[in-house]
DNA sequence: CCATATGTTACTCG
DNA sequence: ACGAGTAACATATG
């Protein structure tokens, strides 16, 4: 489910668990198939390694382990949340660190499509584009790379070497504030609307972390941050999974744009 | 049974 | 090199 707004929801709740400055003690490996090393390897590395530091870059929950790190994505339905050492790993909960506090880290996947990498460097995500919540993403160097592409703006939004955070559910709630056509070519973006869209990015995440993500659904495999509590933004959503559209109440079109659904109005966004 | 799902990568073809 | 299109990963839900 994880979008850059979740990813940084359940970040700053980490930061906020006392789990900073703590060492792992001991680690569980229920399913080797998602992290990056052998199994014997990983829990040699990380056990004993103390957690300096929380960062997110764009999708990616990276833990500061000093000497390595530690790095998270969790793909559509990747979950942490945070248990006492005494609990009981219940289904799909594959993976487990239990740090010196007694508290115990939990990761929650039915999909297992994420994965934990286990890395001396950062350099996997060098590829990545700007993270949309840095200081480096600017109007200017986003209005650049947009002249730069022959190719939709919801592709060219959804792909995290162009920009890095968004995801198909924010895409759509900003190209609607924006007024724009999710299949409309970038370069055709005038400077004005390209303004508009940096703005309406913006915005659209901004919103979405101070309701603290979006969970659709309200099942255990929708979004909840680390004591499993649901994100709010659900209800604060204007075109993705609408029916209608909030401003001329014309009926929400569903298209197919680069293999992922696109909710937009047809009457406002052109 | 069928379609759909918050993500990404690998592969083919032009 | 670039872009379009497709399949794959594995499971739950309506």
């Amino acid at each position: 489910m994880p979008e850059i707004v979740e990813v940084e929801t359940i970040k700053n709740d980490l930061i906020r668990a006392r789990i900073l400055s703590q060492k792992i003690v001991d680690v569980k490996i229920l399913k080797p198939s998602l992290i990056n090393i052998s199994k014997k390897a990983f829990v040699q590395k990380a056990k004993n390694s103390t957690l300096q530091n929380i960062l997110r870059i764009g999708k990616y929950l990276i833990f500061d382990l000093k000497d390595k790190y530690l790095i998270i994505h969790l793909k559509m339905t990747g979950h942490i949340f945070l248990k006492d050492e005494d609990y009981i790993l219940q289904k799909h909960e594959h993976i487990a660190l239990i740090f010196e506090n007694k508290k115990m880290l939990v990761y929650f996947d039915p999909r297992r499509f994420g994965k934990f990498y286990l890395r001396d460097d950062l350099s996997i995500l060098n590829k990545l584009g700007c993270d949309i919540l840095s200081k480096n993403f600017t109007f200017d160097t986003f209005y650049e790379k947009l002249k730069s592409k022959k190719k939709n703006i919801k592709t060219l939004l959804l792909d995290q070497n162009f920009i890095a955070g968004l995801g198909n559910i924010y895409v759509d709630e900003a190209l609607f504030l924006a007024k724009i056509h999710p299949e409309t070519f970038s370069q055709n973006l005038a400077k004005k609307k390209s303004q508009n869209l940096y703005s309406s990015i913006k915005k659209t995440i901004s919103k979405a972390i101070k309701n603290r993500g979006t969970s659709l659904g309200n099942s255990r495999s929708n979004f909840s941050s680390i004591y499993e509590d649901f994100g709010n933004n659900q209800n604060h959503l204007l075109v993705h999974t609408k029916k209608t559209c909030p401003i001329c109440f014309s009926k929400i079109k569903k298209i197919k744009v680069n293999q992922r659904t696109s909710h937009f109005c047809e009457k406002c966004q052109d």
